[in-house]
DNA sequence: AATGAATGAGGGTTCATTCAT
DNA sequence: TATGAATGAACCCTCATTCAT
């Protein structure tokens, strides 16, 4: 039941932050949009940090528990493994289009590490680490990794950008295979 | 000298945004670094919106200058007129990194047709009509030239994002040429 | 308990625009006489004007209710109507002579047909109507409504001003029958 | 010339306060109707409220000269004294009823016994006095002088206030014969 | 656990006034 | 004298957070 209310507070945080941004988005409007008092957040909430806190973090939970997985299956190439995440997370983005939105607009609290930072910098850094691995293993020649992390994640946030800003989910399907593409440019052959 | 004011101000305001990030930035700390008074913003400002803006409408402005020029050039491919554009972004970001923080950061004031969406929806569109052109001419061949503008432009922005928070400037040396890589994947041989 | 912070806002606001008029009034002042918080005053008003608003308009209800309520009394006379509306107008004054004070003083806002402007002209008209139907009726002999009524209208509130300021509230009791006199001379007989 | 300047700078003040009310008239548009900066109203006025000080204090002062050469005019009974009173009066708020507006509207600056409060106040108690002095005269039969001098005065302030607000600047025309018959109700026969 | 009225620190903005030119 | 950019104190209003019920 608990658990039923703080996602009850999620789900309406996640429509009003998207619509709105979270700046602009009252602790008012969320508890509105959920059919609850404003205090009721704060039994399940410390502060609208929190919340956007929460959401970053189930979220990125769910792309880093996939990328865990993902290492540990030796049988898998690197490129196959980057074309699963890639597949799932905008999988993911097209069930819940307002997600991508915050995820790929929320980019304030500078300097203040613990916040969303934490795990706006993890995927970069996965990424990084799973080319270097596909160089070591001999599979892919990456000189740069950090550059070529910091494309691969930039391609992947620009297109779920464009594709909420067009509202055109589509975009969402063919781009993991485009992505890929860049990626097995890298392939040693 | 009003001129110079203006840009006191603005280059005032570009570092505690860059430091602090728009919302948290507040009008007094931008006066206090200029050396100047609060209310002497407002006389070449009318908000603190009005401030942003004006760093975004200068910035794009050059951008699309410079796209304007290249378009004019028929001497050159499609591919050497991004790449220019790339080079040349690159190396602005480089000389001024608080500005990238901000161009990069700021994505709020959802809706609003005005503010800064207006320019930061410029960028993708046009890198979108550069790629058509390229498909007409025979230069390249896209199949969805909204997707690949939207890689293309997902990849300046994360390079510029992440050469920023690792402090990794000369990322941006090198972004260019890969970045270029992967468009002329698609080049018709 | 809504109502009762709303009435007591709206008593403090009373004492303190009466005491310092209303653009000098702070609302941290009317919240510290209220012994409440600003913020507490936003709850029940949405600006500044809407207290000043408020008071305008319930005081003006009372009498446009008595106006209308007269009207509908075909047994009275109209200078007779008009008697009862005056002796109850100064009873009112009486009792809250700051109510008086802000009722008489505060004329501004220019043009904005909303604000205040609504209800002082009420009066005005209303008076008019009153001294027409006399003279539709026989009863009296009015070539100039509008200047008589801005006679009537002017003396009502000038005995108001006078009381307040020389704190001569028993000029209150006789005024009636002064203004009443005058009336009279136009009555046919 | 430095006259000029001062006249200048007054008409303009009574323009634009007479449009937008004291309150919100800004000295920086009174500067530009009068097509001069706003650091020379400084060179000839020392603050905003003297500005309208100086309104308040010329034409009061015209009346109370007209008031006081009355006085002294033996021949004249104390109605017609009245009488000649209000005819210029209305003269003069009919030549500029700006002004005329602003005389009547401006009562704020509470407590302050400085500002305009000391002519608003004056205006009155010369009526009062010269009420009583008919009184002494054998001319009228006033009991509450005071009283009398607030109908009066307001009557005055009340003529001005609706012939402004309905632009009916012919109800001035007929204002003073209406007043003074009022008057002459008091008179002993 | 749920409520929502109360809180009050905080900040963007205004604008009368000043003063160097 | 005239200018008008610079000043900064002042104030309305917002809204995340609290807490008595």
């Amino acid at each position: 039941m608990a658990g039923n209310k703080k996602e009850l507070i999620l789900d309406s945080a996640i429509k009003v932050m998207a619509e709105e941004g979270y700046y602009f988005t009252k602790m008012s409007w969320i508890a509105d949009r959920a059919g609850i008092a404003v205090g009721t957040i704060y039994n399940y909430f410390s502060s609208k940090e929190e919340v956007l806190e929460e959401i970053f973090a189930r979220e990125f939970k769910k792309r880093l528990d996939l990328l865990a997985e993902l290492e540990e299956s030796p049988e898998l190439s690197v490129v196959s493994k980057l074309e699963l995440f890639l597949v799932r997370h905008f999988e993911e983005i097209k069930k819940n289009p307002d997600l991508g939105n915050i995820l790929v607009r929320e980019k304030e609290f500078p300097k203040k590490e613990g916040s969303i930072n934490q795990y706006l910098n993890q995927i970069p850094q996965s990424i990084k680490k799973l080319l270097e691995k596909g160089d070591e293993k001999g599979e892919l020649e990456i000189n740069k990794p950090e550059l070529m992390a910091a494309i691969i994640f930039g391609s992947i946030q620009g297109v779920v950008e464009q594709a909420i800003k067009l509202e055109n989910y589509e975009m969402l399907d063919d781009a993991s295979d485009e992505i890929i593409r860049f990626v097995e440019m890298k392939a040693v052959k």
